[in-house]
Parts: structure tokens; sequence; C-alpha cells
DNA sequence: TTATTCTGGTTCCTACATGATTTTGCGCCG
DNA sequence: CGGCGCAAAATCATGTAGGAACCAGAATAA
């Protein structure tokens, strides 16, 4: 009888839930190793469901970017992220976010500074009794430029941002050392540029977080790469068009 | 006798294939009145194939934002996009073209300069012995935008772009009697600064021409709604809307 | 050493059961 | 007589089980 053993409340809803937050805990730790093939059958075995539900998780993961489909030969778990598309996925960001930022800081409803504030002290509070900082950092990191990029209030935008998953891909190799403070703060800054409704300050100061991001994640590749800076030609070039 | 009576070679892989080429193309044609939800049941039996086939399908077309899904409620084509979404639209491909016109702009390898003429030169030839004009238009205009975001070389700012499917849901409204020789001169403008290795030049034109196509697609929602152009409020205000 | 065949394993599809959701029809109240 | 609400039935999404085709790798023969 396979029956399922996960939740109590085994109705059966859940199936497709369970099984995608479960697959994607496991290749988020690592346990199914970066490139490696994934059984259909024996996920399905081991989670005590069918395969129908495990295709339709991997199917969903392949859109966040955790795996590869080939056809006929099944899927398997992306690698992780190379200094080069670390490189693209920042630039990526640096063209978005600071335009986000600025659309953000103006003197309207949508302005995010009350829901940006309550989100620093609280992970500000979180950091005080300090579990897994980790995790709480990224998930911070995630809330918070997700509420500046819903503020701007463009779908498109926002959907193709979600759809880089780029915390998703940056958790799979954050250092374990990283000083949360630094990031903090410059969040902060972020916050007070748009909560004084200074939009080019809003954008700069953006910009500014994302490269210094840049470089932190960079040194995770210390030794192995250039690490030269994200932007090289000469002129401030403005990512704004008219 | 359940046989596939699709493809004479009837093996057995193309059915996920050719699932989604059917589908896909109802949709874009109209055919299943966008908004209206989708039986599976009907689908798979109306095709010749099972549910399985037919469920992935809806998956990946969920991924093309041709359809929507609601837990328990199964899938449903997305309706028409309205003058607001267009304007989202139009505002990413403001981000991002711009800048990748930019980028393609320099004296590389990777100057698009010669595809790109090779591009113009096809469709003007294809439009004169012209057969359904319109799909070709979208189909070049497709591989125009595609090869100068290709030649900026950057995979993230390319998917991310794809997968907003932009010409797909252009497609879906695109006026019949649209007349492709202006799109194709500002395509010609866009060519030469990019030829001439001019990013700056290469930038506005290619954001003059954006503005303007978003201009003649907002045409078709003339009488229905306010037609105010991109940027309507006096000061400049770098295309932030509402 | 190279080509061919065979076998093990895995993907992909079909068919069916089940539970939730929507719709329809009937009775009741205003 | 018309509108509202509840209940029963049909409908449909979701999950399960199993089988057939297909790819990969290994062993054997030339």
């Amino acid at each position: 009888m396979p029956t399922r053993q996960s939740s109590d409340a085994s109705k059966s809803k859940a199936a497709v839930s369970d099984v995608y937050a479960s697959m994607r805990a496991s290749i988020l730790k690592g346990e199914i190793a970066p490139g490696a093939r994934i059984n259909i059958d024996a996920v399905s075995r081991s989670l005590g469901v069918s395969q129908t539900p495990v295709r339709e998780v991997l199917q969903r993961l392949e859109g966040d970017n955790l795996v590869v489909y080939s056809p006929g030969r099944g899927y398997s778990t992306t690698p992780l992220l190379d200094l080069p598309a670390l490189r693209s996925l920042f630039e990526f960001r640096l063209l978005v976010e600071p335009w986000a930022a600025r659309s953000a800081a103006v003197d309207r409803l949508a302005n995010p500074a009350a829901a940006l504030e309550k989100e620093l002290s609280d992970i500000r509070a979180s950091l005080q009794t300090g579990v897994d900082a980790r995790q709480e950092l990224v998930a911070h990191d995630t809330r918070f430029h997700d509420t500046i990029l819903l503020s701007a209030g463009n779908p498109v935008v926002q959907h193709a941002f979600a759809q880089t998953h780029c915390h998703l891909h940056t958790f799979r190799l954050y250092p374990a050392d990283i000083d949360g403070a630094i990031t903090i703060a410059e969040h902060a800054t972020v916050r007070e540029a748009i909560a004084a409704c200074q939009p080019d300050r809003a954008e700069e100061a953006m910009a500014e977080h994302i490269r210094n991001s840049f470089a932190r994640f960079a040194q995770a590749f210390e030794g192995k790469a250039d690490l030269s800076p994200l932007e090289s030609d000469g002129p401030p070039r403005r990512h704004i068009v008219i």
C-alpha cells in the first residue's frame, strides 16, 4: 500500500506542492550534485508519489533554471553559476533594478519606503536572535528587491526579473562567511533615497549596491578568475534611455 | 483503435511536439477565444493523444504566457494584451533593446551588421513575392531584434527577453493593414548605426524605433482608449509610467 | 580494433480511478 | 409569480499504475 507518509493530512492535493518543495530543497542544498541526471522513477518512489507529479515538478523547475531537459534523455540539474554567468546576471540586474528604484522614488502611494523600513527592522531583529543567518539574509534580500520592483508597477519587467530567479541562484553559491551588515547598510541607503523621493539618488544607490554585491560574490571565485569590474568603459553610461 | 492520425511517420516521439504546435497555432489564430478555459480531456481526444502530453504542452504554454493556470481549476487562455499590458511590454523593450543595440555597435566580430543586412534584403525580396505579408513581417521583426540581442552577448538578458515572447503576443493583435515599409526603414536606420559602430546613435535609433512601434500598435486600440503617447506629461520623465 | 547485437534501464504515453468544482434543477421563501 | 438557496449530479482536474518504445552500454564476433 503506497500511502503517502509526508503530511498527516494526506488527503491528496498537496502532492505536487510537497514534491516541488522537496526537490527544490534537495537541489539547493546540493544533495543531488550539480550536473547529475535525475531519475524520475527513483524520485517518485523515494517520495512515495507517482511519476506524473514528479514530471510536473521537473517542468516547473526547468522554468526556474534548476534543471535542464534533453528530449529522450530526461532531466539533469543545472551546474552552478560560473563567473561569466554571474556577471551576465548582475548586468541584467544593473539594467533593471536601478530603473525600478528610480520609478519607486516618487511621491505617490506606491512609494514603498514604509514597507522597506519594516523589512529592514525585521531583518535586524531577526539577525539578533540569529538562527541560520544565511537563509534569513537571502530571504530578506529577496523581499527587499521584490518590493522595490513591485512598486515600479510594470508587470512585464517584474515577471522577467522573477524568471531569472536570481536570489535562488545566488543562494546556491552564497558563501557562509559573508557579513550581512554591509548589504543591510546599502539597503538602508537605497531606502532613504526612495523615502526622500530623489530618483537620481535612488537610482545611483541601487546601482552601487548591485555593483558591490557582485564584487562580494565574485570573491567566491577568487584565484580562478580575473575579477574585472562590471562596467569597463569610460563615460558613466545612462541606463535610463530617455 | 485510437491510432495517431497526425503525421504519417507516426512513430511516437513527435507527440508532444505536434500537440505543442497545434495548440499554439490554435491560440494564436484565436480559435480558442481569449480567456476561455481549456478542457484537457477534450483537447486530448480531439488530437488523438492522451492527457499527459497535453498537460505537458499546457505547462510549456504557460511559460509562453499563452495560458494561465489556476490550481484546481485548470488552464485558460490568456486574454489579448490590453493597452496597459502593451505599454508595460514596450517599456521593458525600451529598457533592454536600446542597451543591446548600444552593446552591438562596437567594432568587434560580434558586430551583427552583416547578418542584419542580409535579413533586410531577404525581407525586402520576400515582400515582393508577398504571400502572407503579416506572418513574414512578424518573423522578420523577430529575427532582426533577436540578432541584435544575441550579439549583445548576455545570455541572461537574452533569456529574459525571449521569455516575454513579445513578438508572439504582438502577432496576436497585429493589424492586417499595417504597412511594413516604415518598420523596415527604421530597422535599416538601426542597422546603419550599428554598422558604423556608433553606440549612441544605435541606442537612440533603437529607442526611437520602439517608441514608434508602440505608437503604431496603440492605434489598434483607437477609439476605446486614451492613446496617450508613452511619455505623456510635461517634464521628460524618463519613461516612468504611472 | 571495429562493427553488431543484445540486454538492462529509463523515458514517454495510455488508460483508469478519485476527489474537488461547477452547474443544474428543484424546493422554499418573499 | 419571481428570486434565492441548497443539494445532487455531471464535469473536469489530478494522481496512479502499467506497458511499450527507445537509448545506452556491454559483450561477442569478425
